[in-house]
RNA sequence: GCACCCAUAGCUCAGCUGGAUAGAGCGCUGCCCUCCGAAGGCAGAGGCCUCAGGUUCGAAUCCUGAUGGGUGCACCA
């Protein structure tokens, strides 16, 4: 139910009518008109931009379009109303049952309501995260994680079939430099110095890897030479590594359906496949790159490559995608896993990336492009860095000294709750101020906080309606009377919850889950204005002493905005409180 | 040098893909608890939406350029 979507498809209805009476022309096209909400309420329930949109195509003017709309929209029994305003604005009133409608299907659908059909089935690949296994994922991860993971329960909610997805990077020269790091450790646990060289990890959390390698072969493998292991390692420690990281992110809430391995791709054709692919559409070719303009690296030498012609899908350059001594550059396996996300039929593409991979994104977007031949979107979402600070002092971590901010860190000290909210109070594009001492604080001046107690809230006067043996079933409050709901402090909050399938409607076309933390901010404020205009006027409490009918229609209203906070919440992986005392 | 992102209240940020008088929070000033949770609410002050052009009925929003920040720029992932 989309009560704006609904006076939309009237508005439609009613241009096609005119079109048949012949007071508009045939052959126009709806798609720019609007019906949304007014910025000042004193205007209306809704309001359409149709005349202006249409006046010139239509070759008429805006205001005349307006009142001749206006007239016929006033004959349906739904519209009060219709007024011609500004430059050819067309404020509309609701019937009140319209908006009472609203609380009714938000309580018959429960967490379903603003659920929409936007994706249509169609089935979309998130890729997030997506971490190297060299170590614990740190707080950039942790807002990667998060946004990746909201942005797929979003989808899941307009309507996509959604498939979360973590590129195990295990194919690369850092999986070797794990495998002597750990190998370090190994030694230590057998009782020797450790020789941590300059380009090893130096994290302890390799310690216990080091000893369980030491449980698994003994002191075997002291005397070995690095042929001899490092394949074993590499295995031993990105198991151990991928171990880690998924306990980290359970921790967090995220679950992913599918870890895909890069080192799959290598030696079963896979990548050899998907360059055949570009090779047979022309795109690959032996050249030499220019060298890059401006700062001229020191060692620069004209190089005859195998390159990938990226510029032909709105690259800048083109790619190469084999290393002189013939190996793959790290390019190669991306478009390869890239090639298989396509043949395993999805219609849209998500990578989300952390910002300083933001150079890469067009080339991806040539490969994608390139290898579907243009039929499957690809969309990268980059989230910007995340500021730690303590108490208002910036909180510095060196990774050399291998003491960064881990997710586990900020999961343990604040919970997973507070964590996820907080990193999508801001869009995903933008600098984040991480405080540890401020997210956790429990006022108003936390987002978080401040959302969960209008829930709790809620929780809290059902409780005390029970008490008072007033029936609060959602199905007995569906069926309450209503039209007892209309003071404007009450309308005002209706209108909140009409908007919010809508709301997630332009969240998931945007590919922006912030907005739903805002919106939720938004309703919460409402809901608290309402209630704390209870205290000045008895009429607006929710518990109506001796009426037990008014009480119901107004639980039907604080319930409803209960269900929709703990949708939203839930599509941010946020848990609904319901106390906090 | 090139590409991408950003520029909105003193501070931190929204702004519903072009709509009416640009919104929150913090901070500042003043109010509201014999009252369903004051861990809340109300009111006030605070803006040439960085600048200059363009597109049109209409621009914070789209385009171009400038300025100021961030990020990334061949056989590293």
């Amino acid at each position: 139910m989309n009560l704006f979507s609904d006076i939309r498809d009237l508005v439609i209805d009613t241009l096609a009518a005119m079109q048949g009476a012949g007071e508009l022309p045939e052959g126009l096209d709806f798609a720019n008109v609007a019906v949304e909400p007014p910025r000042d309420p004193a205007h209306g329930d809704m309001a359409t931009n149709a005349a202006m949109v249409l006046a010139k195509p239509a070759g008429l003017k805006p205001r005349d379009i307006a009142e001749a709309l206006a007239t016929r929209l006033a004959a349906d029994a739904r519209i009060t109303s219709a007024e011609v305003a500004g430059p050819g604005f067309l404020n509309l009133r609701l019937d009140a049952g319209l908006w009472q409608g609203v609380v009714r299907a938000v309580l018959a659908e429960g967490a379903d309501f603003g659920r929409s059909t936007l994706g249509a089935g169609k089935r979309v690949n998130v890729e997030y995260v997506s971490a190297n296994p060299t170590g614990p994922l740190h707080v950039g991860h942790t807002r990667g994680a998060v946004f990746g993971d909201a942005l797929a329960s979003l989808l899941d909610f307009v309507g996509y079939d959604v498939t979360r997805e973590y590129y195990i990077n295990d194919g690369g020269a850092q999986v070797d430099t794990l495998a002597r790091s750990v190998f370090e450790r190994y030694r230590e646990a057998c009782g020797l110095e450790p020789e941590i060289a300059e380009g090893l990890y130096p994290g302890d959390y390799l310690v216990p890897v080091g000893a369980a390698l030491k449980e698994k072969y003994g002191e075997s493998l002291l005397d070995k030479g690095e042929e001899d292991w490092l394949e074993d390692l590499r295995d031993f420690a990105t198991d151990a590594m991928m171990d880690l990281i998924r306990t980290d992110l359970k921790a967090l809430g995220v679950e992913m359906d599918v870890f895909y391995s890069e080192k799959s791709l290598y030696g079963t054709g896979r990548i050899e496949a998907a360059i055949e692919s570009l090779r047979d559409k022309g795109l690959i070719y032996r050249g030499t790159l220019e060298p890059p303009k401006g700062k001229m690296p020191e060692d620069w030498e004209p190089r005859e490559q195998t390159l990938f012609r990226s510029t032909a899908h709105g690259d800048d350059v083109d790619r190469p995608i084999m290393k002189s001594d013939g190996g793959w550059t790290y390019f190669a396996p991306d478009i390869a896993y890239h090639y298989d996300k396509i043949s395993r039929g999805f219609d849209a593409l998500i990578d989300v990336f952390g910002a300083d991979h933001g150079g890469y994104v067009k080339r991806m977007k040539a490969a994608v492009s390139a290898l579907s031949d243009g039929k499957v979107s690809l969309d990268v979402k980059l989230t910007q860095l995340v500021k730690l600070w303590k108490n208002g002092e910036p909180f510095k971590m060196s990774k050399r000294a291998g003491n960064f901010v881990t997710l586990r860190d900020v999961v343990d000290q604040v919970g997973a709750d507070v964590t996820r909210f907080h990193m999508l109070t801001r869009k995903n594009d933008a600098p984040l101020d991480f405080d540890f001492a401020r997210v956790m604080e429990q006022s108003k001046d936390n987002p978080v906080f401040y959302v969960q107690y209008a829930h709790a809230r809620v929780c809290s006067v059902l409780r005390k309606a029970a008490e008072a043996g007033i029936e609060c079933g959602d199905a007995t409050l569906g069926a309450a009377d209503l039209g007892r709901l209309g003071h404007d402090a009450e309308m005002t909050v209706i209108r909140k919850l009409a908007e919010w399938p809508r709301l997630v409607d332009t969240a998931g076309r945007a590919n922006e889950p912030h907005r739903v933390a805002f919106y939720l901010y938004e309703l919460a404020s409402e809901f608290h204005s309402l209630w704390n205009r209870g205290n000045d006027e008895p009429g607006l409490r929710f518990l109506q002493e001796g009426d037990p009918a008014t009480s119901q229609s107004k639980m039907a209203l604080a319930r409803s905005v209960a269900v929709v906070i703990s949708a939203g919440l839930g599509i941010l992986g946020v848990t609904p409180a319901e106390e906090m005392r």
